[in-house]
DNA sequence: CGTCGGTCGTAC
DNA sequence: GACGTACGACCGACGT
């Protein structure tokens, strides 16, 4: 032989099938078919033939019942369950796509799919192939080494010697001593039991070997281990021999007929359309090879200026060093043509690396349109590299939430698959297999990236383009607030730390006292923070009775309202678990948990999320700056913790009842028109309706009951919750709901409307015309329609809001900007705006903040913006 | 060892 | 069955 055989592939195919049907869940095609393990066996299938390139290929699949290990140990593989129906039904799909792609199939009667795997490797690799053996059973690091590798299906990384040494703590030669004691719980390999992989590993690795570990028995360190092995020792060397894969088989192979070929597109095509593929439909058409992909590393500046010459979009993808980090780009990719790209690298510190970042900056500061996948990121990123934020630029995730705020998710990698029916590759990915691919893997990464970015856009501009009032709601209000969102992340807040320590400090010594208290009473010690062993204790132990019941798993509630009635019953446990609770809440989540957070600066960064809420409202995370406590004494001490620069103050600026304003307005009722206009009380004005007294003569709990009604009115509720919330009867609560529409029929009215447009189109819009979809409006179930009605009559309400404070936002950027003050905006908690500016301003800044506020749209009643400042976020509310 | 559903609790 | 929108801590089961 003249020349190698090349790199043979031989795929697991058992494992492969498994691994996807429980890696995919709920894919079906149309006809209610499961069609997960099929997908996921041919998407690993396509990245492997892509990215590996093999020059031969088989799959081995077990035909029949192996016999040899029931024979040695008949409890081998007992345990293990046929397999699933929808899995078993996918078994002939599988080995469609595989005569599809014209791989062979290889399985001997008799034959465990795993030696023949491990004879084939030894005989394959003799005749000089390169094997790999695509699988993600460790059992097959045994066999590594010596020409045979071990690609991981799954994590997609190629592990040689040294890599299994690395991965596994030991060198392949010792997988099977460990194996011995370890054992394997899938495939009942039983090992030394009371020694688990920790153990099994320690012990090879001192002893060398599991001869010599029995030959030095007395020298095992620790005695329940050493008890074990002596108990166990035959168990021992039959586990050993049970985990070894054979390699001596003897196997009649014709090495030609496994070389790779060209697939049959035409019966590959056929096949995944009847699965409903259809981003595969379209990779492999018959008869038409797909497109070819040209991504490439700038080399030269003209290569970066190219792009000018490319169509009116550029699409840009700026990719941080830290994964889903705002530090400056490793590289930029650009994108104006589709299948193209050009990836300039930053960081490799390149002879032509600043002559590159002049071309790129001549592209980001030319009058092109700009398209990104998260521009607010890709900003912020920019700006970190010293790299010119685009003029004009257009953000695809911001673009899909507009035209559907529902979906679950807006995040790249879900667009691409929904919209353009391919897959990405993460930067988790392409950072596991660095040192396989290196520059060649990023580089493909990050084409695509910008690449699927400008794919994106094809299929959302035209969307949006198409529809009016989204485009409206796209171009005023999401987009101009993009920047807006930018500085308050980058600006942050202060953060006292040393007051939070010191809380910690407090509460951690309140919490210990607490717990010993718990555990006294109840006679044991136990985790309190489980409910199910909570309730073990509460129920079972002290015999406490069962008053309510978890909804999803009908276990005893151990829910802050069962706590407080149990503790009404004159129980001595649950007060205390609620003390408990509400500071180890309060520390866990806030006062230790924004210290890890807090910057060089000494500031907080959150992250406002502008594509999450499907009523159009923002979110925060990292760290949640929108559930910081307020309503209790204890929790609003936190608060404190939020503080000013020195010399600046914190004010905020809060809408008053903007809901129920909204709501006076898109029912026009006159009577809350009235009220709202002449400042009334509004609780009080509608406790005096309803329960037909003077404002004056209202009582506390009427005004409690007209609150809670008030607001039960936002949001859907039921009889059922207003008797409970006001502990009153059922009846009543009837009589008082019926009471309260017939005061405000307009109210009514409005609700019947917008169920009525609901069901009519299957959507509601707010007064912007922000859209969202109710497709369970006309679900069988009453549950589930239910749910979809209230999201119905509060999605306007909430998105109203949500626009409007969106609109302010927008506007009082641009005039704290225009002011002579510091005056900036931080934070944003739905109806409140959080502002910090130099103490001897804030006069000023409150004139400019009500005013924007107020003004921002006319309602037909008054937005009334109430405004406090002081050094702390807490002094900063009345 | 990581992921994910369940429960609980904080905000508006 | 029973109140809308979020984020996140913690637990425990489960699968790799």
């Amino acid at each position: 032989m003249t020349e190698t055989p090349g790199t043979l592939f031989l795929i697991d195919g058992s494992n492969n099938i498994y691994r996807s049907y429980y890696a995919i869940k709920g894919l079906t095609n149309s006809a209610g078919l499961a069609t997960n393990a099929v997908y996921g066996f041919t998407q690993m299938l396509r990245k492997l033939l892509k990215e590996q390139k093999p020059d031969a290929i088989a799959v081995a699949f077990d035909i029949g019942r192996s016999t040899f290990r029931h024979e040695q140990f008949q409890d081998y593989k007992k345990d293990r369950k046929p397999m699933p129906d929808d899995l078993s039904v996918q078994v002939p799909l599988v080995r469609e796509v595989l005569d599809g792609f014209r791989i062979p199939v290889i399985g001997i009667e008799d034959y465990e799919a795993d030696d023949l795997i491990g004879s084939l490797a030894c005989l394959a690799r003799d005749r000089g192939y390169r094997v790999v053996i695509a699988t993600s059973d460790k059992d097959f690091f045994q066999l590594v080494g010596n020409g045979i590798l071990l690609y991981h299906t799954g994590r997609e990384v190629l592990y040689d010697h040294e890599g299994v040494t690395a991965a596994f703590g030991l060198p392949p030669e010792k997988v099977l001593d460990v194996m011995a004691i370890w054992g394997d719980a899938i495939d009942n390999i039983p090992g030394v039991p009371g020694i688990g992989e920790k153990g099994a590993k320690s012990l090879i690795s001192q002893f060398g070997s599991l001869d010599d570990l029995y030959a030095h028995l007395d020298d095992v360190p620790k005695a329940s281990h050493r008890k074990a092995l002596e108990t166990h020792r035959e168990q021992a060397m039959l586990s050993r021999e049970l985990a070894r894969i054979k390699c001596d088989l003897t196997v009649d192979v014709d090495f030609a007929a496994l070389r790779l070929e060209e697939p049959d597109r035409a019966r590959l095509h056929d096949v995944f359309s009847r699965l409903e593929f259809t981003s595969l439909m379209q990779e492999y058409l018959p008869d038409q090879p797909p497109k070819k992909r040209s991504y490439r590393t700038a080399q030269t500046p003209a290569e970066v200026l190219s792009m000018l010459e490319g169509g009116e979009t550029i699409a840009l993808h700026a990719e941080p060093r830290t994964p889903d980090g705002f530090d400056a780009p490793i590289a930029v990719s650009l994108s104006s043509r589709p299948s193209e790209a050009v990836v300039v690298f930053l960081t490799r510190g390149a002879a032509n690396e600043a002559s590159l970042r002049d071309a790129l900056a001549t592209v980001l500061t030319s009058d092109r349109r700009f398209v990104a996948h998260d521009v607010k990121a890709q900003s912020r990123r920019l700006r970190a590299g010293a790299l010119t934020v685009p003029a004009r630029f257009d953000d695809a995730m911001i673009m899909s939430y507009v035209l559907n705020p529902g979906l679950p998710s807006h995040a790249f990698g879900n667009l691409v698959r929904d919209r353009l029916k391919e897959d990405t590759r993460s930067r988790k990915e392409v950072d596991k297999a660095a040192t396989l691919f290196d520059n060649e893997g990023y580089v493909d990464f990050m084409g695509s990236q910008s690449d699927a970015t400008l794919g994106l856009d094809s299929s959302l501009a035209p969307e949006l383009a198409r529809d009016a009032a989204l485009t409206r709601i796209y171009d005023t209000i999401e987009v101009p607030l993009i920047p807006v969102l930018a500085k308050m992340e980058e600006r942050g807040i202060r953060i006292d730390t040393d007051l939070l320590r010191s809380m910690s400090q407090t509460m951690g010594a309140q919490i210990a006292d607490l717990e010993q208290r718990i555990y006294k009473e109840a006679g044991t010690e136990f985790n309190i923070n489980s409910p199910a062993q909570l309730a073990h204790i509460l129920f079972e132990k002290l015999q406490y009775p069962v008053l309510k019941k978890t909804q999803k798993t009908k276990s005893s509630s151990t829910g802050v309202e069962v706590l407080k009635d149990l503790a009404e019953l004159g129980y001595a446990v649950p007060s205390l678990i609620l003390q408990h609770r509400e500071l180890h809440k309060l520390k866990g989540t806030y006062v230790d948990a924004l210290p890890l957070l807090v910057g060089p600066d000494s500031r907080v960064h959150t992250s406002f999320n502008q594509a999450v809420a499907a009523t159009g409202r923002l979110s925060s995370s990292d760290p949640n700056l929108q559930n910081i406590p307020i309503r209790t004494q204890q929790g609003r001490e936190i608060r404190r913790a939020f503080v000013a620069d020195d010399g600046n103050v914190l004010l905020a600026a809060d809408y008053s009842q903007v809901e129920l304003r909204i709501l006076a307005h898109v029912t026009q009722d006159q009577d809350l028109i009235d009220a709202f206009s002449r400042g009334a009380d509004i609780h009080r004005a509608t406790a005096a309706k309803m329960f037909g007294v003077e404002e004056s003569a209202v009582s506390a709990e009427q005004r409690r009951a007209a609150k809670t009604i008030n607001f039960g009115v936002l949001y859907g509720m039921s009889a059922f919750r207003l008797s409970n919330e006001l502990g009153i009867s059922g009846t009543q609560a009837k009589d008082f709901i019926e009471s309260y529409f017939s005061r405000y029929p307009r109210i009514q009215e409005y609700l019947d409307r917008t169920l009525v447009e609901a069901r009519a189109t299957g959507k509601v819009t707010t007064l912007f015309g922000r859209v969202r979809y109710i497709p369970e409006i006309h679900n069988r179930s009453f549950t589930v329609r239910g749910n979809a009605e209230r999201m119905a009559t509060n999605a306007p309400i909430q998105g109203t809001a949500a626009d409007l404070l969106k609109l302010a936002m927008i506007a009082l950027d641009a005039r704290l900007d225009a002011s002579s003050s510091n005056a900036a905006m931080l934070l944003t908690v739905h109806d409140e705006i959080v502002i910090e500016v130099a103490e001897d301003a804030a006069e000023e800044t409150v004139a400019i903040v009500k005013d924007t506020m107020e003004t921002i749209y006319p309602l037909a009643v008054p937005l009334a913006v109430e405004t406090c400042w002081g050094r702390s976020w807490y002094d900063a509310k009345e």
